[in-house]
DNA sequence: CAGCTGAAGTTGTACGTATAACCCCGTCCG
DNA sequence: CGGACGGGGTTATACGTACAACTTCAGCTG
């Protein structure tokens, strides 16, 4: 681990600037006006810049005792979405000296082979984004301030929670396509127990059901583009009369359901409407556009940082959905008359 | 910032198994064979568990002058591909007790506001990903050991390099289109200045040129649909005969002639073929499926954290590109006989 | 039984920083 | 002319850890 030369400290600066180490740490962190002449300040300035000096986070955090760094977790990063939640996030966290360090999920990178790793870098507190709580308290020490994305606030443990308006975004996809008149729909539904799928779900039951002669199937998938195509395929050629709008929990699983459609030969929109969730790069790549739900995602990051900011400050995370807002392009259409 | 009751030192652990501070250190650091008792071990262990005892990071990074933390630079962390390195190298990094932290590119967060702010976490090391070099030596500090991903070995300055056999690539992409019997190229080239990108022209004209009666049109675009949408919309309608094959330096771009060949009335792979490179997730959801060089990106991260590591004990990190494949899907096939 | 050895610890210190507490000296006021 | 005051610093200390150097004592050997 052999780093050359060692870094120069702030006693080496001092040195060369000719005064105490104290009066560099003064200078450095500006907090000399009135302590420090103005040309000792400048000199100090200079000779910290020849030097090429770079102050020691960890002697500087032991001091203070905090990290400014917050821990992200995140189910997979390679989801643009969530790699988007983190942009917001370090964005802020950026603005307030503040870090953000990753940790991809139990799945992505495995569990912290000691109990020590887990702490990896040291935190201020932590935000949890689509996860479930037992993996979280094994990275959260004991008390680690904790803001959770995307979970049900009733049973969130008092921790500050940030969601984005997920009942207001299935509405406004069944307000879509009843408004067309669609009433035989199939969800394409991830299969994993978490909050917001089963908001989705639990929202596209009731809001279809409300209107009169409707039927919602559902195909449960795991979040791939095979599994989608497999599930949907599938439904599709079940008994009876044929869906005419397949409602898929998240884009991936879309564009598994555009798969299913051309291998049974059906043009989309004409013989049937397909709708998404998320508003991914993948959305506008495929043919037909996909009519879907936009999510700001990054805003999402930049709201749980803030919310995190606030509860380290001792305030109350300001409240509220995030709102979403439907993209209506080419993957629907009134259902063909029967 | 009030964390309610401060964490449990190694002092309290000691305390509480009624032992000194030092035997908790070294039972804990698992460097106690010898020094301390079985059973005095467990009592600490217990302790520590109790207690609910974290190391203090900053203390022990401080201690021992070296912050395990490595730091990742990659231009856009929502590109798929770079959240692929991200977990390949996050991957090796814990399995050395090491971190990862990101930074995402200058212009993904604007550069730190004060010269101290890009130090944000204590480093051991960088990996550079598809970098220039400008923006680098802000953050690195003077010497920090450097491993640069997809760059020029050629003028890289001394520091260690890891690349994916991109000409290699390229050869196999005109190798299956000149043997398919295409004649007339368009390249649609991202329009960024970097290693990569020169070498794919490079490769592909030399390639080309060698077989006979072989032209090789290039059109210029920013990476994004809408850009390559446009410049192969232009250059497809453009004077002389129309190409036969478009080869584009990038998945997404590929999206885009696509888009291209659609309002023009082409048919993939029937009247227009088509290639990427990357064989991102969008390869597999658009209609033909797209025929492209696979990359492997976690490896690519693996293999720049291994040569960090390698670097950072003071030995020379393996040489080698690594290898990257051809996978011929739907988008390719031999040209229409005119 | 003096001297040595090894097990089982302990004491002490250093890492680099931020800051509280102190100090010196020239000025100004009463 | 004594003392209060403030500008311009300095000295000393603590943060929590890892580890080198020391201590203590039981058991053994010659």
């Amino acid at each position: 681990m052999a780093r050359g030369s060692t870094r120069p400290t702030s006693r080496d600066v001092a040195r060369a600037a000719g005064v105490s180490q104290a009066a560099v740490s003064l200078v450095l962190g500006d907090k000399w006006r009135g302590r420090v002449s103005e040309a000792t300040a400048a000199r100090v300035r200079q000779a910290a810049q020849d030097l090429g000096y770079r102050p020691n986070l960890a002697a500087r955090n032991l001091r203070l005792g905090q990290a400014r760094t917050a821990l992200l977790v995140v189910p997979a990063l390679t989801n643009e979405f969530f790699a988007a939640v983190y942009e917001g996030a370090a964005r802020i966290a950026a603005k307030h000296g503040f870090g953000v360090v990753l940790y991809p999920s139990p799945e992505g990178i495995g569990p912290a082979p000691d109990p020590f790793a887990s702490a990896r870098a040291a935190l201020d507190g932590i935000i949890a984004s689509s996860m479930a709580s037992e993996a979280l308290t094994e990275i959260r020490g004991d008390d680690l301030p904790l803001v959770m994305l995307d979970s049900d606030p009733a049973d969130s443990l008092g921790a500050a929670t940030v969601n984005l308006d997920i009942t207001d975004g299935m509405h406004q996809i069944t307000d879509h396509l009843l408004t067309l008149g669609h009433r035989r729909y199939l969800h394409l539904a991830a299969d994993i127990d978490s909050w917001t799928f089963h908001v989705r779900a639990r929202e596209l039951a009731t809001r279809v059901g409300q209107a009169a002669d409707t039927e919602v199937r559902t195909a449960k998938t795991p979040i791939t583009i095979e599994g989608a195509l497999a599930a949907a395929e599938n439904a599709l050629n079940g008994p009876g009369p044929r869906p005419t709008a397949i409602v898929c929990d998240d884009d991936k699983l879309a564009v598994g359901a555009y798969k299913a459609a051309r291998r049974l030969g059906l043009r989309i929109p004409n013989d049937l409407s397909v709708t998404g969730f998320d508003d991914l790069a993948l959305a506008t790549a495929i043919e037909p556009e996909l009519t879907t739900v936009h999510l700001d995602a990054e805003l999402f990051g930049e709201r749980g940082m803030t919310a995190l900011l606030a509860v380290l400050e001792g305030e109350t995370p300001p409240e509220g959905n995030i709102p979403v807002e439907l993209v209506v392009r080419g993957s629907t259409a009134p259902p063909r008359p029967s």
